[in-house]
DNA sequence: CAAAACCGACTGACGCGTCGGTTGGTAAGA
DNA sequence: TCTTACCAACCGACGCGTCAGTCGGTTTTG
């Protein structure tokens, strides 16, 4: 019973992780329902079993992704407690988490992107919670006094493209340089976006080590 | 003689201009060549008569935007003197052009993404070309002392990205409110980015009225 | 054994590009 | 002037490859 679910699970998840992989490196309409199944090691049946058709599982995966994306960038924000730092933190988080899976940003920023009228809704509800969590942190920044008032909405909007489009631009060239190099120039433009003062020296404290220089 | 390269070229521009509605529409791979043979009201004889492929017209469609952009751009450009509000000239003219172009905004920044392996060259050449364009006004700013320097090609990358995704996001939603409107909040953003020391109150003649704040 | 899971040959639709044929116009011959 | 030859431009039916999705059959599991 457990057993029956947890086999169940796991080949979906494989059908799920091949997909990924496919999907990310064919494009979606480019990818065929049997590659999936190939990759995954299980037939065409076996997959159409599982998910109803092949939008579903695209959906699915968008889904996930994004979801993993918005947590761990929540938690990153959670340990900090300097409204500046947690945009920091969760602008590296991001920076990291797609540095570590090409496939993933690709999938995400590239081939989401007219795979289809179908997918605009999902799209523009993933744009629009990304966007959202930036400009909830920058409110809690006016809010704070550590940043002045200044129109956030577009902040978000803004500032989520920058990002999108520094990553979408390591996605499309086979750039060997890691995307976390990026990480300070994109930093300290953000933060001069909002008004923050100049680059903040005062952040050596965050590991105990008391470091030079 | 000259009447028939008229016709000709005056044909080729009707499919060019119904490729561009039914693309924009229904996207690259929905688009049928059909569909474009049929708005552009000829055939498909007659259209495969002036252009090798479906490829073709779309790459040649990619193109004449890019350059259609590019040229007002530059010429908005020119046509100020201070280095900074260059840049605010040529924001203020690429949000209008797009603003009064959806379905080439869709085409440009929606449906060319995805589109397919075969146009990722295409469109990292033409993005090259944007971010060139803001890095190289930048490197200009700094050269003259009006900011102080910065990791201008970085900047140019995030503010093509700021830039897109607020057309992006226009486009993607029915939003009624005209692109314009996001002008004066965008350009204060950029220009805090590159260090322009607040929002420079010293641009009133352009309009009469003396604004308060 | 019954049900759940899985398999893969098959079907049907779709769309790019082709190709034989048509047309409207021009120019060469009579 | 009329007729014949020619040609670029144009037409649209169809060939052909490609998949998404189906379905009858098989294996695995409890």
């Amino acid at each position: 019973m457990v057993r029956d679910q947890r086999k169940g699970e796991a080949r979906k998840e494989r059908i799920l992780e091949a997909a990924l992989g496919v999907f990310s490196r064919r494009g979606y309409r480019d990818a065929a329902m049997d590659d999936i199944a190939g990759e995954s090691e299980t037939s065409k049946g076996g997959v159409y079993f599982h998910f109803p058709n092949k939008q579903t599982i695209f959906l699915a995966l968008l889904d996930r992704m994004a979801s993993l994306l918005m947590r761990r960038a929540e938690s990153a924000i959670e340990a900090e407690p300097d409204p500046i730092k947690r945009i920091d933190a969760a602008l590296l988080m991001v920076l990291r988490t797609f540095g570590d899976h090409r496939s993933l940003a690709r999938l995400f920023l590239v081939e989401a992107m007219g795979a289809g009228r179908e997918f605009n809704d999902k799209m523009l509800e993933i744009r629009a919670n990304f966007a959202g969590l930036i400009t909830r942190r920058l409110d809690e920044a006016v809010a704070a006094g550590a940043i002045p008032p200044l129109d956030t909405h577009l902040a978000g909007i803004a500032w989520f493209g920058a990002l999108n489009e520094v990553v979408t631009h390591w996605v499309l060239t086979e750039d060997p340089e890691p995307l976390e190099h990026h990480y300070p120039a994109l930093r300290d433009l953000l933060r001069r976006s909002i008004g923050v003062s100049g680059v903040l020296i005062e952040d050596q404290p965050t590991d105990g080590t008391n470091n030079g220089s």
